[in-house]
DNA sequence: GTTATTCGCGTACCGTCGGTATGTCAATGA
DNA sequence: TCATTGACATACCGACGGTACGCGAATAAC
C-alpha cells in the first residue's frame, strides 16, 4: 500500500492521520458530536486536506468504520481458524466477536452510530463483508455437513448476528462479573439448539 | 389527559401537533435529515412553541420515541395476554414483536436512530420500560414454573431482543416472500432449545 | 369588574458547523 | 528548464440548532 514518491507517502500520512484521530474522537463523542475542525486540528490538517481526501464528514466515518469492522473480522476469522471441527469454528467465532465488541469504543462507531449515519441497508452490506459472511459460511458448512438441520441460514444469520450484538451492547453497559460467562452459556445453548439430534 | 380550559387545550392541541409531525418526518427521513423549522412548519406553528414544550430537538424526538415504544409495547402485550398458557404468551409476543416492528417507519425511529440520538443505555431504559420489561416477566415465569431451564435471564432478554430487532430489519430491507415464516420458523427453534427436556 | 400576572407562543437574532470555491507551492514528468 | 499536476491551505457561505425577548390573551386576585 505504501508507495515510493515523497507526495505519495505524504499523502498516506496525512490519509492514515485524519482516519486515525477520526476514529479516536468518533469512539470517544459520537458521530453528531464531533465537529470536522476538531478531527482536522488532532491530525495537524485542515479541512481542505479532509475534504481532499474524503467526499464528506460521513465518508470519513464510513472508512473509519470499515477499518474497525474488518479488524473485528479478521480477530473472528482468527478465532475460528485455530479449530479444525467445523462446530467449533462456530463457537469460537461467535465468542471471540462477543469479546471484541465488548469494547465501548468500537460499540460506538460500528453498532450505535454506523447504522444511524450510513443507514441500516450500507451498515448491514459493510458488515455482511466484514463478518457476518463468516458466521453465513459457517452455518452453510454446517447444514451441508448435516450437523445443523437443513434450513434458510439467512434468517438464522441476522437473528444470531443481532443477538450477539445487542448482548455486547448491553455487557459493556452494564455488565456485573459473571455476566459474560452467563451470555457466554445462553449463547451456546442457542446454537446447540441448532444441531440435529 | 385532555384538560379543560381554553388555554390547556391550545397547549395539549400545539403538543400533539408537534409529536404528529416530527413522528411523520423523522420516520420518514431520519433525525439528523429533519430540520426544526420544518416541523415546526408542517405542525402551524413556530419554534417558540417548541422549545416553549420541549427542550431541544432530542427531547421532541425521545417523545416521539416513546410514544412509538410505548405501541409496539401494547400490541406485544395484547397479543400475548391472548393466551393463557405461558409459554404460548412467550412465542405470541415474540411474533408479535417482529410483525409491528416490521413497519420501516417504526424501525427508523425505535431501532436506528434511538441509540445514536439518546445514546446506548437511555434507548436501552425506554425499550425496557416499553417492551423488554415483558420478555422478562415472561421468561422469569417460565424459569420459576419450571418450563425452561432455571438459569439468569437477563443474557437471555438482550440476547433473543438483539435477535428480533435484527430480524425485523432485515426483513423490511430485502424481504422476499417466505423470509418472514422462516425467520419465525427459525426463531421458535431458538425459542424452543431453551426447554426443559 | 378591574387589575395583576402568568402562560403559550411568535420574532429576531446568534454561534457553530458542514460544505465549497479558489489560491498556492512543491513534487513530478517532459 | 519549464509546464503541469496534485496535495493541500485559506476564506467564505448557507443552514441549522438554540436563545433572548416581546406580546397578547387567558386566568387569577381582590
Amino acid at each position: 500500500m505504501r508507495q515510493d514518491g515523497v507526495r505519495a507517502q505524504q499523502r498516506d500520512q496525512t490519509r492514515q492521520a485524519l482516519l486515525r484521530e477520526g476514529r479516536r474522537l468518533f469512539s470517544g463523542s459520537g458521530y453528531g458530536d464531533v465537529a470536522l475542525a476538531e478531527i482536522v486540528r488532532a491530525a495537524g490538517v485542515t479541512k481542505g486536506a479532509l475534504y481532499h481526501h474524503f467526499s464528506g464528514k460521513a465518508e470519513l466515518f464510513r472508512a473509519v468504520l470499515e477499518e474497525v469492522q474488518q479488524e473485528v473480522g479478521r480477530r473472528v476469522a482468527a478465532a475460528a481458524d485455530a479449530h479444525d471441527d467445523p462446530w467449533d469454528q462456530l463457537t469460537a467465532g461467535c465468542q471471540e466477536f462477543l469479546t471484541a465488541t465488548t469494547d465501548p469504543d468500537i460499540q460506538r462507531v460500528m453498532l450505535v452510530d454506523g447504522p444511524a449515519v450510513l443507514g441500516w441497508a450500507a451498515w448491514r452490506a459493510m458488515d455482511e463483508a466484514a463478518s457476518a459472511r463468516h458466521l453465513a459460511d459457517a452455518l452453510t458448512g454446517l447444514v451441508d455437513a448435516g450437523i445443523i438441520a437443513p434450513q434458510p441460514v439467512a434468517p438464522l444469520v441476522h437473528l444470531l448476528s443481532g443477538a450477539m450484538n445487542e448482548a455486547a451492547l448491553w455487557l459493556a453497559s452494564s455488565a456485573g462479573p459473571g455476566d459474560l460467562a452467563d451470555t457466554r452459556a445462553a449463547l451456546g445453548r442457542l446454537l446447540q439448539a441448532l444441531r440435529t439430534g
